[in-house]
DNA sequence: TTGACGACCATACTTTGTACGGGTAACTTC
DNA sequence: GAAGTTACCCGTACAAAGTATGGTCGTCAA
């Protein structure tokens, strides 16, 4: 709205918050443009694509990820701090998981995130193979949790039980569960089940 | 490409091979057509538009996932089995992971898959807060998995480690842990995540 | 003054979903 | 069997969105 310069970070920024608060498929180029006062081609200047300006999102966010890292502690903990700040990122910006998600294996922030892993895990003594099945393993159990949470900000939260109200008898027990399948945030759910993973690793790590 | 008489089932059909072959991205009306052998208008006669075809893709998918769940067996295993076929399903069409977690919430086909877990956890003794853990906890690390197969199959394999080599010295752990990183397939590292996740459920039931 | 460059934009082309209004053949009804 | 109805398929056209191409305008160095 306010016609300040354009920048790349502020394309960046601008295009952030309508993806939080529209959806990745709100965002295009027009819009963006007029968000930030100016015209389409006007952003060509800074990307030369719109996928540039997608990835430089996923930089962004992926930087965040990477903040407070450095704190000492054993393999575990920083194992968990590093998947628990990646989490926290992917609460932050829901609808921008995709290119949260991209962003781990494609941008230097989201690369500088995995060799911290990488060396992490190493250096506690898991081989290349296990050092490789622990990121697939808690990876996914986040990313998931984060596309599980997405999906739930998609299907409005009464949709599901709403709708099976409506022939009330053939699914008795998603009814009686209820409320409990849609609402994703339940306080610690996502630590519990990271701990379970890392535990069980860390585990077959010493019997090793 | 033969020109058979169209229907739904044949529509579907294509629109699953398109999607397999060559991505979500790659499914658009007129490609859809000229695989039908038919004009693009044509299609819009059997479904109300494209994205009601992507629904009937999903509820075709979900369905694949329930066909022999009615082995007996513990709640345990009936519960493992649930997830393992679901991710059969993943496995077997990566490409359309997204319309597949839609399609648990939103069509007949996945409304019965999620019936058939509520009703096994709750007659195992949870409560509907603990069958809902279970759901989002088990749901997340399947759904993840998925997707982060489907992530090393957009990012070539190599094209990590390959871009990181560039740099060589800035990620030396990435480096040695290697193609580990890209490879999503091992076999039974599913299983392994999803044993450890479920058997924690199962003691802290019998702890309650 | 002049020319070069950086920041912004007007126009237009392409791709894709789909609204709208047919058209033809099979089938129903009297 | 004539007339209407329906099922199935299609031609045309428009809107939204990415972006190629080639300006325009101001600033600043020489």
């Amino acid at each position: 709205m306010a016609r300040e310069t354009l920048t790349p970070a502020r394309i960046v920024a601008l295009a952030l918050e309508i993806v939080d608060r529209e959806g990745l498929d709100a965002l295009n180029m027009r819009r963006l443009a007029a968000q930030a006062g100016v015209k389409p081609m006007s952003l060509y200047h800074h990307f030369p694509s719109k996928d540039a300006i997608l990835d430089a999102i996923g930089e962004d966010l992926a930087a965040k990820a990477l903040s407070d890292t450095d704190k000492a502690g054993g393999w575990e903990e920083r194992v968990r701090v590093l998947f628990s700040e990646l989490y926290g990122v992917v609460r932050l910006h829901p609808r921008a998981l995709p290119l949260i998600s991209r962003a781990v294996v494609r941008t230097p922030s989201g690369r500088r995130w995995m060799e911290e892993l990488m060396r992490t895990l190493l250096e506690a003594g898991f081989d290349p193979a296990g050092a490789g099945a622990v990121y697939h393993t808690l990876g996914a159990y986040t990313l998931g949790m984060g596309y599980a949470g997405l999906l739930s900000l998609e299907t409005p939260l009464g949709s599901i039980t709403g709708d099976v109200a409506l022939n009330r008898g053939d699914f008795p027990a998603i009814l009686r569960v209820g409320s409990g399948l849609a609402v994703w945030d339940h306080a610690g759910e996502f630590e519990t089940g990271l701990d379970v993973l890392l535990r069980h690793f860390a585990v077959g790590l010493d019997g090793a």
